[in-house]
DNA sequence: GCGTTTTGTGACGATCCGAGTCAACTACCG
DNA sequence: CGGTAGTTGACTCGGATCGTCACAAAACGC
């Protein structure tokens, strides 16, 4: 008999013990829902959690409401139905969640402006798209933005979109003639460039620029597991801005740029 | 100078661990977003995380996405904005939360008729509450429920209430003549007594009683937290229900009932 | 330059918690 | 009375986190 009791079990096992429950704890409840009710020892045939410690176990799921115990002898334990239990989480981290807001907001509020010095460098391809947005979002005449076109997400384009509606011009680059007549679609203001110049395609990444004062470049990082990794700068005088600042707008006028027809 | 760092800021920490950051990430996270930006020294001051920690830390959140870094010397640390951060962490929980209504669904499934001999144990308010509606919710012909008022909250009588909508007859005890305008208002179809009997104030929970097969019983235990212990019993030859359920219908039969106008 | 301070990295022991094992105590049954 | 099963508590082990230290590299003051 081999140990495998299947991948829904293991996964199910996996997401309870993220959401915080011991390993024990999940295995048996788990095993639980599948058996209705058990004894000690069922459980832990089933589980091969070792039986002398099923006790503490299920006296930790039964203080979170998660099994009810018949006093008999044997003990027999009985879960709560799934949806109760995913409830219950529910229930736990929206409020940890609403906690967590309410005290970061009271928090000694600091001013926003990243009127910064330095170069900045974030990793990981959620927390870049999440600067991008956030300097985006904050754009009041212009946005540049060069990428790969797999790096032009939905949530990109709508932050665009939105930065369009607030009359701040759009320069996009990087693009295909055929998403280009998508972005037309969604973004009518935006002007589109093939390209502002040919990248090397392993490690391309996005380029970014918000109102000539904040920019952004990214690579992809091909160490194994594909990630994302980003510097950038923002402010009159910082260094990087200043750099790329200068080819970028020299780029930009002298590029081929498509006619909207 | 005392350790005081004001209660929001140890109350963001605490809350930041629950979610799965370490002492130290969580005390720096918090730390930066009241600095605005800061390096290893004046984050290890304000926080009195050792300084040499410092770096370890920080990567991790910077792994998470909470933290930006610059590259100079000294090294300088930067959060991402609030709403970033609890974003994230909605994200996350939400997907694993998703993830396991899934997984959990996709188990065996065993069927939900508790038929069950034994005599079941719960603890703790949210949890007996979670039974009771549970019970309500699966009643077809009628429930008999008596509690102090302080337990018989707003979800109780909205499950009541949808019973009775199905055509269960719902019968309730323990009501004080005040609280009783509320409910015939709620549930126009109840039949409310005064009390079955007179239980001592100090330990008296609830008693429910669901279909003539079904019937829970709890305490309020005192030892220091005001806790709530219940408990139940399922089935036509369960002890406690076949116990229970000569006094109950008795007292039933004599009790002194209030006349709908 | 040159010595001092600051900064960054790595390593180390202490502590805590959960995992896994074991011995002992209790209750039931023949 | 002995055997079996149920239950509890104590113990070791391993990993993660906390807390401290030593040391090299870099920055700074004079």
């Amino acid at each position: 008999m081999s140990e495998g009791r299947g991948e829904t079990y293991v996964d199910a096992v996996e997401r309870l013990q993220k959401l915080g429950l011991t390993e024990y704890a999940a295995r048996i409840y788990v095993a639980l829902l599948q058996l209705g009710s058990g004894t000690a020892r069922e459980i832990a045939e089933i589980t091969s959690v070792p039986r002398t410690r099923v006790y503490d176990a299920v006296e930790a799921l039964q203080e979170r409401g998660f099994v009810d115990v018949s006093y008999a002898s044997p003990k027999v334990f009985r879960p709560v139905s799934r949806e109760t239990a995913t409830r219950q989480f529910q229930l736990e981290y929206d409020d940890t969640i609403d906690e967590l807001t309410d005290t970061l907001a009271a928090l000694e509020p600091t001013d926003t402006t990243h009127e910064q010095t330095g170069v900045w460098t974030v990793s990981g391809r959620e927390a870049v798209a999440d600067r991008v947005l956030e300097f985006i979002g904050e754009a009041e005449t212009e946005v540049v933005y060069m990428s790969v076109e797999q790096l032009l997400t939905d949530d990109i384009i709508q932050g665009l979109a939105a930065a369009a509606d607030r009359d701040v011009a759009i320069q996009l680059a990087g693009i295909s003639a055929a998403t280009r007549r998508e972005i037309e679609a969604a973004i009518p203001e935006a002007e589109t460039f093939e390209t502002l110049w040919e990248w090397s395609d392993t490690t391309a990444g996005r380029l970014v620029m918000v109102d000539r004062e904040t920019i952004l470049v990214s690579v992809l990082t091909n160490e194994e597991s594909p990630a994302e990794t980003a510097v950038w700068g923002s402010g009159e005088h910082n260094s990087l801005v200043v750099v790329l600042k200068a080819v970028f707008t020299w780029r930009i006028n002298h590029a081929d740029r498509f006619e909207n027809e």
